[in-house]
DNA sequence: CTGAAAGCGCTTACAG
DNA sequence: CTGAAAGCGCTTACAG
């Protein structure tokens, strides 16, 4: 049998205060005298007393409570986010529930109808693959602030990083080499993420007298791993072989430097190599992996910031800000064509 | 404005019934017709009638919602614990609210403080590295599960995995393709699973008659990479160089297997390299490295299915209950001696 | 099968 | 500076 917990009637009653009165010394509210705050503190240490704060967030409708919906945790990118969520809502009093979508509309659409009744007082979200449309969004009652993956054409709140100009810099960084046949290995062109990735690179060879060569771009369901190694042999078997391959993440990147040094090419010489996200592994692999810091710890913080900055906005009017967050290129061995020293 | 959200008073009211009835047909009690049930979901749909589960929560003192307490969430390892968790617990219907330790005990603490007040059903926790005492946790009205770092001396539900036979069966399988000199890189045995994978690497050299040298055991603070590289480096520099190498996870596998193809070792030829925890990228790197698969997404599983059943055990007498998940040695080619193909 | 009533533990507008 | 009172939206034991 659990012993009763100590409420705020009980201290009243033992101190013979009201409990308003209670309440507000507890909440250290200015009516209430340093004297009255002092007894009321003492005796709630010494009886154990913790606020039931359902109880509050019934009475206040304010749970201080962040919805946050990702296809997967395990995908090293979400947890970065989540990190960064959670570091910042920690710090902003916040805490921060997760649900996996695992990229299924269906899930998605489940897990937004239980933040409804959970009554969240805002939500961040990446949208699952299947996801086409936002009506289940619309009928939110709090902030939603989209990361990474967002709606197109939908007036929401929005952080992502700027997905087009990094594929140029990134492709322009081969091109400054001295790269002439610049391969893509591209992700599901559906994916506005992955769409920008692929016009940056486009834009960039155009940008500097290339052609844009269609059997120099290859296409991925998902970027895994496999599907690199896929795309990486067959350009093994073009007559023009690429000089240079941006790939739309690391883990692709992987696997077309280890195809082409295993039929021995060397990186970067023969072929240079480049990766998107900074993942651990891009740093690890010889050589180390030239790729763009995707900045997802910083994406988690600034979704947080937003959407808190939105929940707490005093006057109704919550606008719509998308905040882009800039790229940096990372340049590791996978590029340095002039420098071949051991340490990068 | 909002407009105020339909209660289960307005639908009492709309249809001349009491809220109690609204309640229990939504409920789907079985006293209730199936008639009233019938009116009554018709009505809430058409009235777009969302249930206030705060409301609900604090009536029934139950949350439905489960604190989990991890170092840091973009370990790959914690990633993983997490998303078996939510899995496990959305599937029950919970839901899961995530606080990072960032390993330490001060931060900790206050976690522990917050999830007092907030009434979740029960928490599953991973010790901080700082953590020394578990009066923190002792306080706690609701049930806790550790995992992976949990409380030694200390009455509570755990999951684990074999740490010990797992390192056992790790070295027994470096001896069985004939190595004679194995070393191991450590990590900080004030950690007990770090500890238990150093005393199963001694155990099995110990019962295959192999002596054991000290200067073949590097201990790290946090088994990074740069640190294996360090250890790596001096085995590299021992006279009686290892022929074997047994790493407490697979970052320092990493490291071990590139210092010495750097300096030009064959592995698995010259050393045979076995890491711990079956990270991605043990498959990916060349030569792919054997490893123990850790569990990381059964031990979450695990956990929650452990917690949700003691939250719902209706009898009081919570037991605790350690459950140890069984490893598997995944072989791959950094241990394969024999075998000389290159499809592993 | 349905209803009336009490109450979960807070907070806050109002009054003094 | 403190108090009395109402009420947030549900659920449940009790009654019929």
């Amino acid at each position: 049998m659990k012993k009763r917990r100590i409420t705020l009637k009980d201290l009243a009653n033992e101190l013979n205060l009201a409990p308003s009165t209670i309440s507000r010394a507890i909440a250290n509210h200015p009516a209430i005298s340093e004297a009255t705050k002092k007894i009321v503190n003492q005796k709630a240490k010494e009886l154990g007393f913790i606020p039931n704060s359902i109880a509050s967030s019934f009475r206040k409708k304010k749970t201080t409570s962040l919805g946050i919906i990702v296809p997967r945790i395990d995908i090293h990118f979400h947890s970065l986010v989540i990190s960064g969520i959670e570091e910042f809502a920690y710090k902003a009093s916040y805490n921060v529930t997760i649900f996996q979508s695992k990229d299924s509309l269906d899930r998605e659409l489940e897990i937004v109808r239980i933040l409804q009744t959970k009554m969240v007082d805002g939500i961040i979200a990446c949208l699952s693959l299947e996801t086409d449309n936002y009506e289940h969004f619309k009928k939110l009652e709090v902030p939603v602030v989209f990361y990474d993956r967002v709606p197109e054409n939908y007036e929401a709140s929005k952080v992502v990083i700027n997905d087009f100009e990094s594929a140029i810099k990134a492709t322009e960084h081969l091109i400054s080499i001295g790269c002439k046949r610049i391969a893509h290995i591209a992700g599901n062109p559906a994916t506005s993420i992955f769409k920008a990735r692929l016009e940056g690179y486009k834009a960039a060879l155009t940008k500097n007298n290339l052609p844009i060569k269609h059997n120099l771009i290859e296409y991925t369901k998902e970027l895994s791993y496999e599907e690199g190694v896929k795309c990486a042999k067959r350009f093994l078997k073009l007559q023009g072989k690429p000089d240079g391959i941006f790939c739309a993440n690391d883990y692709t990147a992987v696997s077309a430097l280890q195809v082409f040094k295993k039929a021995n090419y060397e990186i970067p010489k023969d072929v240079a190599v480049i990766g998107f996200s900074n993942y651990p592994i891009s740093k690890i692999i010889e050589p180390k992996i030239t790729t763009v810091n995707d900045r997802a710890f910083e994406m988690g913080q600034a979704a947080a910031n937003l959407l808190i900055r939105q929940i707490e906005e005093k006057n109704e009017i919550i606008s719509s800000e998308t905040i882009v967050l800039e790229t940096q290129l990372i340049i590791r061995k996978s590029t340095k064509k002039n420098i071949h020293t051991n340490t990068p």
